[in-house]
DNA sequence: TTTATATAATGATATAACAATTAAACATTA
DNA sequence: TAATGTTTAATTGTTATATCATTATATAAA
């Protein structure tokens, strides 16, 4: 390839941002993978090669890559036979942009409940339908592991908490697990606070009937049971004093 | 500061790169941002000065401060006074990393369009509540646009879209926004089908009642009407052959 | 066949240099 | 004085050249 063509775009009037040369490979990879030109698991090159193939430097390839890296476009492997390849998808890649760019934009914790009751409620709603054996049996667990943590706080927000995942993992539809994982980090904080040993019962029976609506397969049930169990945190978290927004949930 | 700090928070994940110097200094920086450290509009110094905080050479932090830059964490500027800076939120990247992944993952459309129904119907609810004059004015507005329209396919379409997106920004919720804008580009495809006119005015009548209950402030309605109306547009677009998911929506 | 070892490919990092860009300081002019 | 050029210094962008660390693969030995 040869390098007028990455010069070329640069030519046509002065763009406000000049594009950088590692820009433009940046800009060409990512064209082809959305015409369909590559595919996952598609080689692109060593940096060496690339360097050629682009007549610029190594570094200027490297500064490229790790964009494109960092994009999930492509994977980097070190060794004989390494180098770029396309990546496979990574939803963990999406998950991170959520909660980076939520961070940033200084989203509030309300904004991004809501957006979560509305996930959870819906793949509740799909889970009902798509349920299979082994999403049962893996609620079923976790709802006996919870039975056994009553006493212990810590330790019970957590098995909450896969209870939750393992719902919207439930309803097959890797979107909204996608989803759930990106806002799970940025709206329940690391330390959340624990759940005492009654409020900790109380959700425990909710999850328990949530089970059961989403074991005989009633969307109406499993919903509205998620909803009202959602808003509850909400106002456990919310209320009162405004301090509150930055603690954790009390109990999921 | 000391090479050892960089080292120490080598503990979790173990991607091929994860204990590369550049890495450890990605990590530090997103730590802090999360940790409260930073604010946006933040200056981190220059790649010189910051070569030499980390002790390390200039390549390896601009292996950094690329992976920084894409992920959408710091702006870069050239020049005099110029350098890496906590970049202000940019919902942009978030609608980036979600066409990236989807397409990577080879999410199908139809768990994406199970994701927009939840959010548009959540969305409406909230709009039903939170909904002002303006907005409403917005919403009737768009609806008169369209109604000039029936006998313009891709007018129409294009109205009915503006009309989608008003409805979430009537929610107030940036989250909800922000979920929509991300997915709309994804799950619309850009040269949809252009809706008949019985199509078409069958949409806006739909449209029209959603309207009201927003402006009632009838959640419960709000959600019903505008989860039919996907519905339907899903079967439009999902039912028969196969070869139509990859075709765009009917109406809207 | 399995395991250990050597080798080559490749990325990671460092150093040095120059080009291109930009904001700010400075000088000039109406 | 206020607007407008001009210079200057700081900063990123790019290139070139080495060296080190890591990894896959080929090779040899058990």
């Amino acid at each position: 390839m040869e390098k007028a063509i990455l010069i070329k775009s640069t030519s046509t009037w002065a763009p406000v941002r000049a594009n950088s040369v590692a820009n433009q490979i940046v800009l060409q990879v990512r064209e082809a993978l959305f015409e369909g030109r590559f595919l996952p698991g598609d080689r692109l090159g060593s940096e060496k090669d690339l360097a050629a193939q682009f007549d610029v430097s190594r570094i200027t390839v490297r500064d490229a890559l790790r964009t494109l890296e960092t994009m999930g476009i492509v994977e980097i492997r070190v060794g004989a036979s390494g180098g770029a390849r396309i990546a496979q998808g990574n939803l963990d890649h999406y998950s991170d942009a959520l909660s980076i760019q939520f961070r940033l934009s200084g989203i509030t914790g309300t904004e991004m409940l809501d957006l979560q009751i509305a996930i959870e409620g819906a793949a509740v709603e799909l889970a009902a339908t798509n349920r299979n054996p082994t999403d049962l049996e893996k609620l079923s667990n976790l709802l006996e592991e919870a039975e056994g943590l009553l006493g212990d706080p810590a330790g019970f927000t957590q098995s909450g908490q896969k209870f939750h995942l393992a719902v919207v993992e439930a309803s097959g539809n890797r979107a909204f697990i996608a989803q759930f994982n990106g806002l799970r980090h940025v709206v329940w904080p690391k330390n959340g606070k624990r759940a005492k040993r009654e409020i900790a019962s109380h959700a425990l029976k909710i999850h328990k009937n949530i089970y059961c609506a989403i074991r005989e397969g009633d969307r109406e049930v499993a919903r509205k049971l998620m909803i009202i169990h959602l808003e509850s945190i909400r106002t456990m978290i919310f209320s009162k004093n405004s301090k509150k927004a930055t603690s954790g949930p009390v109990c999921c």
